[in-house]
DNA sequence: CGGCGCGTTGAGGCTTCTCAATAGGTGTGG
DNA sequence: CCACACCTATTGAGAAGCCTCAACGCGCCG
């Protein structure tokens, strides 16, 4: 199942035949981590470029005191250290949140994509995204209500996780726990948890366990002042003459 | 006085003199930008790379009320939008903090760059550290004391202006009001006020108006947690066997 | 001299954090 | 099958800290 990665490549820049089939080679099936693993530890060298195919996970830091910080999720068709055989290592974490299959992609694999044009762009594309969303998730934090942050959060990845497939028009299963909520908005649990509760209550969301359901999808992204363009998806630039 | 350039990019990757040389005639003497003007503004398109030369300037996003979060610096030698290019829109601003000098490169200039492999690869570098930084912001953000972070932020100021000669060993001139950094770490002005006066108390910091004095630079690293390997500087790497 | 940007200070309100306890769910071992 | 440990979600109460509002001083500039 690397449809999740070609989805999301092509999602920023489309791709001829061939050079899916060629991502779909190189890929194959994958490792299987278990919840909770690390995929790539802090500190780490890593030679190898880890994808996801399968699964959840998120980047993060720990401090000296113990506190952690989440600065990404990591979603299936994300190439999760595409640099990593640059840095002698790393400076931040990966762990699966939930059982993951990653593909272990070696330097002559990466140089093999890169060296298709198309490939090459797409996978450039999605740096220049991640880098953009953790410029938004520090406008989140900075400059958000506790509501909105997670509200935001939210509508990232209702789009997110639309375009690999995993979320339908009006809802998703969220695969994380109100503390790493938490920790990705700068919050404690308590007060993610109120966070969430005043979205239920003013019924901008619905939740059953983890699954997520928005009756009206323009009334959060409003209420979080989302603006999806951040995400620099293909059908946002093309809605615009 | 390209050489802050040279400075930054070798502080990432070493350059033969060729290289050098390349970049000093490419970037040439650069346009004078008044203190407050936008270099790029959010939403704009950019054909070209802007490159500071001399000044200091900062990435920032606006929000809808009217709040600003400040989601970068610029200081010579930064690369304000290598990517630019590719991008339809620019997903944030950038603004002179004081008097710049830009250089405005085409895409040919930045072809002839990234044809010479050292340099493709420092540019490379300096990618992966702007990206490396928003990270840390994130963390500082999110899970340090308003007086750790505004340490924080000095701490960083105080290595990556050593890097381009702006800063002596324990200390710089800050380029910032007090409004801006707390648009950078979340804080308000009051706040960002009350967390100096803490710092200075506590004989972390000297102040004269603008100038900052360190007298003791492990003390502060230590208050802020402040661990420089994430601006991946190649005597950080070479530092360790 | 007046306006303006910036730093500083004080007081009060509000929100978040901390601490603590409870309940539901899951998985394990007896 | 039950007891138990553990994780997660939830709730309450109090303390601490940040934000809002407001005022003032200072230096700079026209």
């Amino acid at each position: 199942m690397s449809t999740s990665i070609i989805g999301k490549l092509e999602a920023l820049h489309p791709l001829p035949d061939k050079d899916k089939k060629l991502l779909h080679a190189v890929v194959g099936r994958g490792r299987t981590l278990k919840s909770g693993e690390d995929i790539v530890s802090e500190g780490d060298h890593t030679d190898i470029v880890h994808v996801i195919i399968e699964g959840h996970g998120y980047r993060y830091k720990t401090l000296a005191d113990g506190k952690r910080q989440i600065i990404g999720y990591l979603v299936p068709g994300d190439f999760c250290d595409l640099y990593g055989f640059l840095l002698d290592k790393m400076d931040h974490g990966m762990a699966a949140r939930t059982q993951c299959q990653i593909a272990e992609l070696t330097e002559e694999h990466i140089l093999m994509l890169t060296s298709r044009p198309a490939l090459a762009r797409a996978l450039w594309w999605s740096e220049l995204v991640n880098a953009a969303i953790l410029r938004e998730w520090l406008v989140n934090m900075g400059r958000r209500s506790p509501s909105a942050r997670v509200a935001h959060i939210l509508c990232e990845l209702l789009v997110r996780l639309q375009v690999v497939g995993q979320a339908t028009a009006d809802g998703f299963k969220l695969e994380l726990s109100q503390a790493e909520l938490g920790d990705t908005v700068g919050l404690t649990t308590v007060s993610v948890n109120r966070a969430l509760q005043r979205l239920r209550g003013s019924k901008l969301i619905v939740q059953a366990g983890r699954e997520i359901t928005i009756p009206d999808v323009a009334a959060l992204k409003r209420f979080a002042a989302f603006d999806p363009s951040y995400l620099h998806f293909r059908q946002d630039r093309e809605d615009r003459p």
